[in-house]
DNA sequence: CAATAGTTTAGAATAATTATAATATATAGT
DNA sequence: ACTATATATTATAATTATTCTAAACTATTG
């Protein structure tokens, strides 16, 4: 379990409280090889499977969206029904699989570099995001 | 009025019968220079300030649903917590204002082409949706 | 180890959406 | 036009997602 330093670090370093809840939720989280999408709800599905304790829900929403603040998740845009998280936090683009409802990581490198040749005046830019949705090819949708 | 004609044959067209209620959300919805950008709620907001009468919110909900199903609305992808809808069913992309929440039409020739290198196997791309997300330049945001 | 500031919790409150079942309306066939 | 039938509308209830609240708890600081 040195790994559980490395959380309570990563709290710190935000000005974060390393609680108990906190550090399940980061080893959860960020105990895995690739990124993981989840809503609230799929995030405390896996809390009370993998680990014995429950969290309050409440807690799981206020956790989520103070990692979201200190830029350890990011919020997706999909769909507005359910609010998607990701644990891949670098600049890429999904899939999203509207058979499945799965969202599939796109590699930046996988969509030549947009250019957006007109942009609102006044603002800046502050995130280009690309959502491509895929459906079954012999399925139709109606 | 003749308007209503066109709606009453576009209805009629997909399937869909032209009821009071619904002409009077396409009147609302379609009667308009600019491309509009709602959810339900501001819908249903409209709907009693400029019309006198009041339609019920599950109506609302019945009919932007069925006419999206038909083509004639686009849902939105935006961050998770509202449905945005948009009658502008032309391929486009959308700015998004993250000070005003406001969302703009950013038209598809104001991005270079967009070439997608690697497809889930299997599936088909429905839809390539961008969403630029911008917030004023000289403010910070947390 | 005590004080305090921040956190967790259960449950209430709010908001968004969908289901229900009674009533009303549009359409097709006469 | 009139009636039967299928579909739509409505108010309300139910459901789901999210946020708030206030009390109990815990991490940090001195």
């Amino acid at each position: 379990m040195t790994k559980n330093f490395n959380f309570i670090d990563k709290l710190r370093k935000a000005g974060l409280r390393p609680t108990k809840q906190r550090v399940k939720i980061c080893e959860i989280l960020f105990n895995r090889e690739k990124t993981f999408h989840f809503t609230i709800n799929d995030l405390a599905k896996k809390i009370s499977e993998e680990l014995n304790e429950k969290i309050s829900l409440a807690t799981v929403y206020n956790t989520v969206h103070a990692f979201e603040k200190k830029g350890y998740l990011k919020e997706i845009a999909i769909n507005g029904d359910k609010s998607y998280f990701d644990t891949n936090i670098t600049a890429h683009h999904h899939f999203y699989d509207e058979d499945t409802h799965e969202l599939i990581d796109c590699d930046q490198n996988d969509i030549d570099s947009i250019n957006i040749k007109n942009n609102i005046t006044g603002k800046k830019i502050n995130s280009v995001e690309i959502l491509i949705k895929v459906a079954s090819d012999n399925q139709n949708q109606n």
